[in-house]
RNA sequence: GCAGCCGUAGCUUAGCUGGCUCAAAGCGCUGCCCUGUCACGGCAGAGAACGUGGGUUCGAAUCCCAUCGGCUGCGCCA
């Protein structure tokens, strides 16, 4: 007999079925013994009785978290035993076959909670247990629903999804780089990218006019509870589109997806309000304000805060730098006002904002390479090291660049919001701690002095 | 890098103004009893270098120092 889903036996009731799974609670009751198995989809009560002296030997022993399989008549339950509890509470299976496929120890701890009431150290250290909770595999189902709408409703507009390199080139402006060290070029490092900014503005002088990925994205900070060293973003990049374009379908986007996928959520402003950088900072002193009245959980409050200033002043460098990032395209393009009154340009960067969390940014993007030479010149870059770092743009640009922008909104900020959780590591399936570390994988870890040979690597201070 | 909180059976916690509770409880686990439960029930039992190292003291889970680990926030996060 094949094996069906327990969410599917229900259409099996007054027939047979055969069902695999984990057993998720036993009651026992000296005669008969009731076993709940759990799948993917949902559970099931198996009933044995003792009339079937084999089938009865076997399920005394079995043990919670064992991995079973079972065949055996689908009944309706009697009207009075019927758990409206689960989906399948309705009809049970009366075992007629029963095999033991992998035995189980007793787990470090409980997967029938929430999870609340375990410390996060072992429940990140066991987390393929954690994450056999209901509270986590939801989470990761309706992560991967929003992610599977986001790739349907952009190629119906036309994107093309490309992957872009992890191994790249370490970037001078921005986040601290996780580097990786070279074989083959001893001495040089990659980089992993911190966004696919450089080579997403590539593609659209590749002529690719509409590129999306749900891309990797790595910064080497401090992790926060909305900040992780890696995370996901939806990397979206357009020609020929201003502002607007942008917002508008980042704005379509995300309103469907809320019908679609979570319907119960309220959100309170359509269209999502548009708010200057000087007025959210001057009425919310916030650029990203909480726009809900109740902050009730089921409001969504989405924004957009506009017109970034284009530089800011860094004090301990005594330098200008980019509020977001050199080839955010300034509202003028007039050089010599870009060079003489920095502090006075605005750019055409907009962040998304949702119930007081940045949940994404982008801009259009500077496409002449005199305009980008000068944000370069403001912020104290000097010819050479412009041409050094950023030189692949430049050259790129002379060979017919499209007006170009984008946005990456941030996945596991938003599914961390839309789920109620208290942070972004409930909707990551394998999260790092607040040190970076890996603590299932013991990661990050030494390598063996073979690897540091071959990298010709020395380490000069370990840590003991 | 800085600050705050936390670390006692498998899990969650109590004890922590030092000795008579250097260990207790609930859940879980093991065994026995129980034919309809679904947080099953009942009885019995096993299970703890009190994160690690050092110090103070006649005596430390309890006080001090260091260290490791976790969380939160600041710095940082183009």
């Amino acid at each position: 007999m094949k094996r069906i889903y327990i969410s599917q036996t229900l259409k099996s009731t007054g027939g047979s079925a055969k069902v695999s799974g984990w057993v998720n609670s036993i009651r026992s009751h000296g005669k008969i013994i009731f076993i709940d198995i759990r799948d993917i989809t949902g559970v099931l009560q198996m009933v044995i009785s003792p009339s079937n002296k084999d089938i009865y030997e076997k399920a005394k022993q079995i043990r919670p978290e064992w991995v079973i399989e079972a065949a055996g008549k689908i009944n309706e339950r009697p009207k009075n035993m019927e758990n409206p509890d689960i989906e399948t509470g309705k009809v049970e299976m009366s075992v007629e076959e029963l095999n033991v496929l992998s035995k189980a120890e007793t787990l470090p701890f409980s997967i029938e909670s929430e999870g609340y009431d375990i410390s996060e150290e072992i429940r990140m250290k066991y987390r393929y247990l954690d994450l056999r909770r209901e509270r986590l595999r939801r989470n990761m189902i309706m992560r991967q629903k929003v992610i599977q709408f986001i790739r349907e409703f952009l190629i119906k507009e036309g994107f093309i999804e490309i992957e872009t390199p992890i191994l790249t080139k370490s970037t001078p402006e921005g986040a601290r780089d996780f580097i990786v060290p070279s074989r083959l070029q001893p001495g040089s490092f990659y980089a992993l990218p911190q966004s696919p900014q450089q080579y997403k503005q590539l593609l659209m002088v590749s002529g690719i006019e509409k590129y999306f990925q749900i891309a990797r994205c790595f910064r080497d900070e401090d992790p926060r509870g909305d900040r992780q060293p890696e995370f996901t973003q939806l990397d979206l990049e357009m020609s020929f589109a201003d502002e607007e374009e942008i917002l508008k379908l980042v704005e379509n986007l995300y309103i469907n997806i809320i019908k679609d996928i979570f319907p119960q959520k309220k959100i309170l402003q359509i269209p999502f309000p548009r708010i200057s950088y000087s007025e959210a900072m001057k009425e919310y002193n916030s650029d990203k304000p909480d726009l809900r009245k109740n902050k009730n959980k089921d409001e969504l409050a989405f924004a957009f805060i506009v017109d970034f200033p284009m530089f800011e002043w860094k004090k301990e460098e005594n330098r200008w730098d980019a509020v977001h990032h050199p080839f955010t395209r300034p509202k003028t393009d007039n050089i010599d006002e870009i060079k003489k009154n920095p502090d006075k340009i605005l750019a055409y960067q907009y962040d998304f904002v949702l119930n007081g969390f940045e949940i994404g940014g982008g801009s259009l993007r500077s496409y002449k390479p005199e305009v980008l030479e000068a944000v370069f010149e403001v912020m104290g870059h000097k010819k050479k090291d412009i041409h050094q770092k950023f030189g692949h743009m430049l050259t790129a640009f002379k060979y017919g660049v499209p007006p170009h922008g984008g946005i990456a909104p941030g996945i596991d900020r938003f599914m961390a919001i839309l789920l109620n959780e208290p942070n972004i590591r409930e909707v990551i399936a394998f999260s790092k701690t607040g040190d970076s570390r890996d603590l299932m994988m013991g990661a990050p870890d030494i390598v063996n002095d073979e690897q540091l040979k071959e990298l010709k690597l020395k380490i000069t201070k370990k840590k003991k």
